[in-house]
DNA sequence: CAACACTTACTGAACGTTCGGTAAGTATCA
DNA sequence: TGATACTTACCGAACGTTCAGTAAGTGTTG
């Protein structure tokens, strides 16, 4: 009983499947995920999950925005009224100095999930939302602080890009390297750019 | 410290396969790369790949090593006296303002192969090395502005650890969505970052 | 220089396993 | 009783891998 509408909502044997995909693919990676696979992470039959998903790539696609809902709920912030403020609690989320392991998780299985977006169109137009979006929300503090003087008239959108690249790089080195400090030095030195080239001087 | 293995060389057929196998990689992504696919692209059975590599994990080792060889062999560049062209020299080689089909491809591939560095050791390891190299070139060249005081007093390590971020995080972003200038914007952003942050005011 | 032994680089046909997917039946409830 | 939510049993195709066989060389010997 696939349904194509737009669904928020997951049913509890939906979101089971979901849950043990998520398992599945952080066993497995993307290339080697099955379908036995998924069964193997659930308290049901292969054919279960054939039930509810009518094919493994309308499966692939509802996990697509499980995972990725997911993401956005772990950044939801509320912005306040001081940007440079704003722009650390953002940088934090997206990119925390000591990462737990629940969001390391959640990030592996989103760079196995994006690398898919090079071959895949609808998995390549759900990162370029994301990406699209978070820089948005960079881009919108940007231009608040420069209207209240508290950052120079720098091109906000560029900035925003600028980042967004460094926090997705970093991100992205930290799951696929064992290079333990590097993300965090990232960060301190963007922090550091934020802070002196960015903010005003008064 | 690595181990110096012999094999800097391949044979006629050897190329042969891994060329065969870029182009599978190109065509299909690596989840959906098989040894038919391979032998699809190439002028000689399945059998014969089996020849020359014992399983698939061995022939995909041994391509790892052919696209990095392949994407080191693109960046090489010689550093001159005079840090910040130095600097923008090696960004524009790894991030060029308008990228060829060429280097989209093999970066396309290699974001692929990267991906199952999250699962799988041997790719981890390789990536790591990568970025050591990579962030070592830039480190040493801020160095450099620094004994020559080009550069401001910075901490050449989170300065370097912060570039490698953003140029892997544009490249990334490149790759995996259709935003066309999200990638030359971040750089833009970068290059003035180096030019009024890190630049001595004198 | 021809006969023989042996190597290299393959081919085509299979092997057993796993894949995505389906058909038919069953237990549970409104 | 009929819809819902499954299970068991299975299908053909594709998977990675192996095998027997072979054409084209290479080197050795009489």
């Amino acid at each position: 009983m696939a349904s194509d509408s737009p669904k928020q909502h997951w049913s509890t044997a939906e979101e089971e499947i979901m849950e043990a995909t998520y398992r599945a693919l952080l066993k497995h990676g993307y290339a080697d995920l099955s379908i036995s696979r998924i069964a193997d992470e659930l308290d049901k039959s292969k054919a279960a999950i054939y039930y509810h998903y009518d094919t493994k790539d309308d499966l692939l696609v509802a996990f697509l925005e499980f995972a990725v809902d997911r993401f956005e709920e772990t950044i939801e912030t509320e912005t306040g009224d001081e940007p440079p403020e704003d722009l650390e609690h953002v940088i934090e989320k997206l990119l925390p100095l000591q990462p737990d392991e629940e969001q390391r998780q959640l990030q592996a299985v989103l760079v196995g999930l994006r690398s898919q977006a090079v071959t895949n169109e609808v998995f390549r137009e759900q990162f370029t939302q994301i990406d699209e979006r978070l820089a948005a929300t960079v881009r919108s503090i940007v231009e608040c602080g420069i209207d209240d003087d508290t950052f120079r008239d720098v091109d906000p959108s560029r900035v925003a890009e600028h980042i967004l690249a460094t926090v997705n790089g970093a991100m992205y080195g930290r799951v696929t390297t064992d290079r333990k400090s590097a993300a965090a030095a990232a960060r301190v030195s963007l922090a550091s750019y934020i802070d002196s080239e960015l903010r005003c001087r008064s």
